[in-house]
DNA sequence: TTGTACGCGTTATCAC
DNA sequence: GTGATAACGCGTACAA
């Protein structure tokens, strides 16, 4: 027997009785509320959230989609996993290694309801594909998603990369190289139109011949900058996929003896609490408050409340690497 | 009706012969097992995973409990929740930030069976509080634990420390200041006891009054420098309760043209790649493998086998720091 | 305000 | 191999 049911049978209460107190129903009598209670605290009740959510239907969690929990989502993931569980909702990390199958069972999981909603931090799979499984539950991208299947609450980071081009090219630093992260993300595509229509329409050289993609760490940083130096021309400066390819560049710059930002002007991309204890100059991205539009979007199918959610900018943030 | 109920009644086989297809028995004609398994895939169909986890009475979710999500506790997480999925296990976060009653949700939520087990990263509870938990799941802590309530994984960070003292002696640094985390941390202790042994045992002087607490970030770091300055006298070399920290007094130390390490030496702790990258001397800390003992822990009670845990030790990593 | 009866979707224990 | 039947623990129309 069930402690439920032995609340009910030494109680006296029916079953819908007991089950109004625990969920702090009104329509119940203060004798029976104060006898209920006593009795659950008595028994050291707490219910079965199993058995909640396979009446209700909802289990009050939400997954979380990224290829690793690494540095560059890590305020996101904090900011989010705080402030569900500020609205009674927990999180479950999917990480896929970028792997679609991976992925896929994030997105298997809400429609067998082990999760309420989804978010994705980034993802592998087709926007096709997952569509899907849209009428299972809501689901909100902080990647950037073509064609507008999955909602995304995505800024445009071409909008913080002209603050840095404009802030680069005012200091008279005209020779940019352009570090970015996946090639066929579309942060990266909104960042290199941004250099390329920025730099025409001043009528600046675009340098092609010093993209470079996947670069992601500190260690990445570092090799591009020593095939930056085997190059036979050196840029006058770098902006980077973030903060932590920042350091790397700042890092091996230092070893070889080139004067920051003399010889090589840098500039990060997230304003991580690093690239102000290193003087990196950078690009101020509301990181955290992302996550808030994010869940936002979410509770406003789970909980039928449309939140406002606040107007968000980037901010160049000038250090001494410029 | 449930899609469980069609395939019942489009098959002609009965909810337990459906059930055996679904969890693949080997007691099952092949024409029952194709045809439901057909109907199956027409309909479209996943289990219901609250039905399945009310049924069996187990979740495969694992909690994981810190106070938040930063980089020092993030090569755990991440190994962890691999290890995890690997084994078919997901992974809840619970940050708490530090506040009892939010750490004893996790528990609660073990109790409440939503969780099948949970591991502690950082806790703030007394053991003799969490110690009731243990009766409905396993429990394992990375932090260290006195009293052996809960048990913990932890390695002893004394250890660690002396290999650092060591080499700073031998390159003919010997006085020390130290830069610990929390005060009241075991890890603290421990290595504040390393300290001060070695010290004693080689007739150096303790300097107490060059110890610092709650030194966790490079912003924290960078402080802690300053007051060092400010102080009477310099200490020769500092122990950093991480990387992280290192880095904030590196970058310190180099705007006040400190020469590193004739001047001030520096060592890290955890060794990960931004020490490399900065060229900061640390120790090799074996997070990850932490992470799979923890996991391991936990799956000698969940999934019945006992897992033989890998020996781990620290490693002093000399860079240009020192 | 209280109680009845049923539903949620699956697993498990018996028989046969 | 297959099939009734009973758990699993709780929410909730609906009626009283």
């Amino acid at each position: 027997m069930s402690k439920f049911d032995e609340i009910m049978k030494l109680s006296g209460y029916s079953r819908a009785t007991v089950s109004r107190v625990i969920n702090h129903s009104r329509h119940v009598s203060p004798e029976a509320r104060e006898k209920i209670t006593a009795i659950m605290k008595q028994l050291n009740y707490v219910p079965n959230r199993n058995a909640v959510s396979l009446s209700t239907g909802q289990t009050n969690q939400i997954g979380i989609v990224m290829a690793s929990t690494s540095e560059v989502v890590l305020s996101f993931l904090n900011q989010f996993v705080d402030i569900a569980m500020d609205y009674g909702f927990q999180t479950i990390i999917y990480t896929t290694r970028g792997d679609k199958e991976n992925e896929l069972r994030a997105f298997e999981d809400l429609r067998s309801k082990r999760v309420d909603g989804l978010v994705i931090v980034t993802c592998v799979n087709k926007p096709r594909v997952l569509k899907a499984y849209c009428e299972y539950g809501p689901i909100v991208s902080w990647q950037r998603m073509d064609s507008g299947e999955i909602p995304s609450i995505a800024m445009d980071q071409g909008e913080g990369y002209r603050l840095a081009l404009e802030h680069l090219v005012a200091r008279g630093y005209t020779r940019i190289a352009n570090l970015f992260g996946r090639i066929e993300s579309l942060n990266t595509q909104s960042r290199r139109e941004a250099y390329e229509q920025f730099m025409q329409s001043r009528g600046l050289p675009v340098r092609t011949d010093w993209y470079h993609y996947s670069v992601f760490t500190p260690t990445d940083g570092t090799k591009v900058l020593q095939q930056l130096t085997a190059g036979p021309e050196m840029p006058q400066a770098v902006l980077c996929a973030n903060d932590y390819v920042a350091i790397g560049i700042q890092s091996a710059a230092n070893k070889l003896g080139l004067q920051i930002p003399r010889q090589l002007a840098i500039v990060g991309f997230d304003d991580t609490e690093l690239a102000d204890t290193l003087g990196i100059t950078t690009i101020y991205n509301p990181i955290a408050e992302q996550a808030t539009h994010a869940f936002y979007r979410l509770w406003a199918v789970l909980g039928k409340q449309q939140m406002e959610p606040a107007q968000l900018q980037y901010k160049l943030i000038a250090r001494q690497t410029t």
